[in-house]
DNA sequence: CGTGAAATATGTATCGT
DNA sequence: ACGATACATATTTCACG
């Protein structure tokens, strides 16, 4: 499990930059610059620069669940049966490539693996407990929690204190 | 709970439309015309219908978390004492207000909800734990899972078969 | 980092199917 | 009702100070 050693230097622009696309990515970078207190062209090398080191990831439009039917999310706990890197790996290989994950966090605790997963209805979700968690032979078991509500979606990272957002 | 009950029809344009944008929503609105064969205009209009209905909700950037420093995920799993509309409502109150938590489901099975927290530290989790979980006295117990790692973190909804995307 | 001009993109009105 | 074309407005982008 190697984690990211690259860190960069980002200034209190920077973090009001990235605090506001964190919010709304569709604001034209005029009025951002305008937000920030920068020209446009001085904005816009920062929000290139932040996307080229990676710390802007990406740009997605985040859709309403509620509006396009069926949409179940499940909360999976899941546990496995000896503690070895590779067999961890491998399940994470599957984890991660299945479509329906939509969230993996690997903890500590009372389980190794928490899965997000979002799928139209339960057959779908028996056919990637098959596939996914069966699947695994080093899977020792897992548990469901049925999402009955999503009350709360926010993809916004923490950010050090900002004197004025 | 007020489940959503407003549908739109939203036919297979609209749907490679919407596989775009949550893929990718920088994409110029010429760019996402060219994929899904539309013109410009006749694209564009749709985009604007899809987030008028709310389809769309917003458009936002997804920051990598290693490179920003401190930043812990938590699962946090909340038993509550009584099954009481009002005093669910309440600790729903608290806890979507909290800036910490990024994500809470309300869920059938061993808890009552479960919570995604981020925090720098366990400084803040700690003081996080005193504010929303300890300051509701209808919350009977909860279970912290640490994330090591966050493997895998996709925004996008499930949409159904499209031809070609 | 800011300015200003050229290159692109967005938004709108109108017409055609 | 929906899409295409064309035109007007706005934004991005880059060379230069």
């Amino acid at each position: 499990m190697s984690t990211e050693r690259t860190f960069y230097f980002v200034d209190t622009i920077d973090r009001r930059i990235l605090n506001q696309l964190q919010r709304d990515s569709s604001l034209t970078n005029q009025a951002l610059a305008d937000e920030v207190g920068l020209s446009p062209s001085a904005c816009l090398k920062r929000v290139k620069r932040l996307r080229e080191e990676g710390i802007i990831e990406r740009e997605v439009a985040l859709l309403n669940p509620d509006t396009l039917g069926q949409c179940l999310h499940m909360v999976v706990e899941v546990t496995m049966e000896r503690d070895n890197k590779s067999l961890y790996q491998r399940f994470l290989t599957s984890a991660l490539s299945a479509p329906e994950v939509k969230q993996c966090y690997q903890v500590t605790g009372e389980c190794d693996f928490v899965l997000i997963v979002t799928v139209a209805d339960l057959d779908e979700y028996d056919r990637f407990c098959d596939r996914v968690l069966y699947g695994d032979d080093n899977m020792r078991k897992y548990r469901t929690l049925l999402s009955r509500k999503r009350h709360k979606f926010e993809t916004s990272v923490p950010m050090e204190s900002l004197l004025s957002t």
